[in-house]
RNA sequence: GCGCUCCUAGCUCAGCCGGAUAGAGCAACAGCCUUCUAAGCUGUGGGUCGGGCGUUCGAAUCGCCCGGAGCGCGCCA
């Protein structure tokens, strides 16, 4: 039986409702606005009063007077208007840390349905580099994943590469334009795939001549041309192994590798069904699919261009029918820019009336952009967009500069100090990414990089560190009963207990940012608990052993959170 | 033109399915290292929640209007 706080006041409350005859909707509790004057509070009262047209402060009372029978609330009372405030005694509290420090899931509950949940972030592309863009996606995808995970659903990531489109046709013209034919394309690596696809695009967005050569080529090869497909190939496995390795760095996860690619019979099975349906119209030289357009203009969803070749409105419809057929998804989630909000509310919406995804939910998550301190999309000083591996190199270089040195007396080696370099590194960068509310962008600092301080993913690690460092120094002392001594102690318990609660709305509402806001603040309740509460000048060897509890539960509990974020948390933090 | 999103402290952002005294980080200022890591802690200052009207006992939160910013709108993905 686990043990979820939330769910034993809610069920203290539902009581003391029910023994009233008052609707238990009502009797929920929440964390405190106002914790000079409570632990949790309950609005219920105000709601009911509406309702039952009652004095709320009488009801309130009411509530009260029951509710002041149970022992483990040290005070209850009604206040303003009808706010029912409950303090838990501090003896309950202590009893859930150390429930907390004996459970591996800190008193955390699991669904009761697991659901089968599809997760498309990435979305890189071949033969092009990645930038901050597919950084967002796949550091707020992988965490939303583990969240998942940890909530008990069954979560399969898909990187869904964009393996399929006119880009292809770009670089295989610029080959052959350099070449005569294909001939070397097996002899290209990465580098020099991304510089044929750079010449490429510049060279289609001046000249439409090119474009239209592209656009053919692309046609024949996803026709099956033999020769075209054979290096496509090429391009493709060397394009996903580069991918890879970015990924490896960010730590980054997928169960699948799929791409455009692999959606592409289904297509042809999306244009039938369309047509069986009555769904399917010939316009402008293009099949599409019509939309409803009563509540608002929506363009149609473009299924085959007039050239032959599919859409990728196409390929997210036979992906969608993919992941729903062989994957038995529930849900669907998309990690995407929120400035392709429209393609996939057309997406959605044709699905809907195909039929291909009957009760599955479809979601786009849809997040802001990272920007330059102009407030628009991050570019590098050339104009260009920031590519992913500039960004992590730079966040090294600038943890590299306040690190020490290896040195037998510090006791690191300088395998250590380059791993730490690239977990606080990236653990700074992902931090940032997910600090915020998902749909918000945030401005990217250059300057800021020097600068851990605060609300920043190190701030976290280094509280971890200072806990380890506890624990290897206090290793005389065995953990034991948590007792409440002072302020800090309490503030940090309380807080610890509401782990559950945000665990679940963070899954529920898909933001990651309210784990990360719940992080930082435990962390700095932490910090401040370091200071009010020493375990080696401890009054007693009582008190040492509750404390070494709490910074052990916290230590755990942070590493858990930090682990749910896909942030890394290093065992010893050194600054030189 | 149509549609979507946003406007909260000097800066970057939380809070938004109505509730009490609107919070944090950065920046600024003042303190704290002979004691478990100062990437830390403690404190101070800083707000017409873009503007107006409305609904309500109660509005940063809901509705309408106005102003400002960004993004997107059939054959790129």
């Amino acid at each position: 039986m686990t043990y979820v706080l939330d769910e034993i006041i809610n069920g203290k409350l539902q009581s003391a409702f029910a023994a009233l005859g008052l609707d238990e909707k009502y009797a929920a509790a929440r964390p405190s606005d106002r914790p000079d004057l409570s632990d949790f509070q309950c609005n219920g009262a105000l709601a009911l009063a509406k309702i039952e047209k009652k004095n709320p402060r009488a009801i309130g009372e009411e509530i009260a007077a029951r509710l002041r029978e149970d022992k483990d609330f040290a005070k209850v009372s009604v206040d303003g208007p009808g706010f029912l405030n409950l303090t838990l005694t501090d003896s309950f509290l202590a009893d859930v840390a150390d429930r907390m420090a004996g459970d591996e899931r800190f008193g955390c509950a699991v669904v009761a349905t697991p659901k089968t949940v599809v997760m498309d972030y990435g979305g890189p592309n071949v033969a092009k580099e990645m930038h901050v863009g597919h950084l967002r996606s796949g550091v707020i995808g992988e965490s939303m994943r583990r969240i998942e995970k940890f909530v008990g659903n069954r979560p399969i990531a898909d990187v869904h590469f964009g393996d399929w489109g006119t880009p292809i046709g770009m670089i295989l013209a610029e080959v052959i334009a350099a070449d005569g034919n294909l001939d070397k394309m097996e002899t290209y690596d990465i580098a020099e795939i991304t510089r044929f696809y750079k010449q490429a695009n510049s060279r289609c967005k001046e000249d439409p001549a090119a474009k239209e050569t592209a656009r053919q080529i692309t046609a024949r090869f996803q026709d099956g041309d033999p020769v075209y497909r054979k290096a496509w190939q090429h391009i493709r496995r060397v394009s996903v192994e580069a991918v890879k390795e970015n990924y490896r760095e960010l730590g980054v996860h997928f169960d699948l590798w799929l791409g455009e690619s692999d959606a592409h019979e289904t297509c042809f099975e999306i244009k039938r069904i369309a047509e069986e349906k009555g769904l399917l119209e010939y316009s402008d030289g293009a099949w599409i699919i019509r939309l409803d357009e009563s509540n608002k203009p929506k363009p149609p969803v473009i299924l085959e261009k007039s050239d032959g070749g599919f859409t990728y409105q196409a390929t997210d419809l036979a992906t969608i029918k993919m992941r729903v057929d062989d994957l038995h998804a529930d849900e669907i989630i998309y990690f995407v820019d929120k400035r392709q909000s429209l393609h996939f509310e057309q997406v959605f919406e044709a699905a809907e009336k195909l039929g291909i995804a009957p009760n599955v939910k479809l979601l786009h998550i849809g997040f802001g952009t990272v920007n330059g301190a102009d407030g628009k999309p991050f570019k590098t000083r050339d104009g260009g967009v920031m590519n992913l591996a500039d960004l992590i190199k730079m966040s090294k270089d600038k943890v590299s500069e306040s690190m020490p040195a290896a040195d037998p007396a510090n006791g690191l080696t300088q395998e250590y100090i380059d791993h730490l370099v690239e977990q606080v590194a990236v653990g700074a960068i992902k931090f940032q990414d997910l600090k915020n509310n998902i749909a918000s962008g945030y401005v990217f600092e250059l300057d800021d990089f020097a600068n851990f301080d605060g609300k920043t993913g190190p701030y976290i690690q280094y509280a971890i560190a200072r806990i380890n460092s506890i624990m290897r120094k206090n290793k005389n002392i065995t953990p034991g009963k948590v007792t409440i001594t002072n302020a800090e102690e309490r503030a940090l318990v309380l807080r610890l207990s509401q782990l559950n609660n945000v665990v679940f709305r963070a899954a529920a509402e898909l933001e990651p940012s309210i784990i990360s806001d719940y992080t930082y603040t435990l962390a700095q309740l932490f910090s401040s608990f370091y200071n009010a509460s020493p375990i080696m000048g401890a009054a007693g060897a009582e008190i040492a052993a509750s404390r070494l509890t709490l910074a052990k539960l916290t230590r755990d509990v942070l590493v858990k959170l930090l682990e749910l974020l896909g942030v890394e948390a290093p065992e010893i933090m050194l600054k030189a």
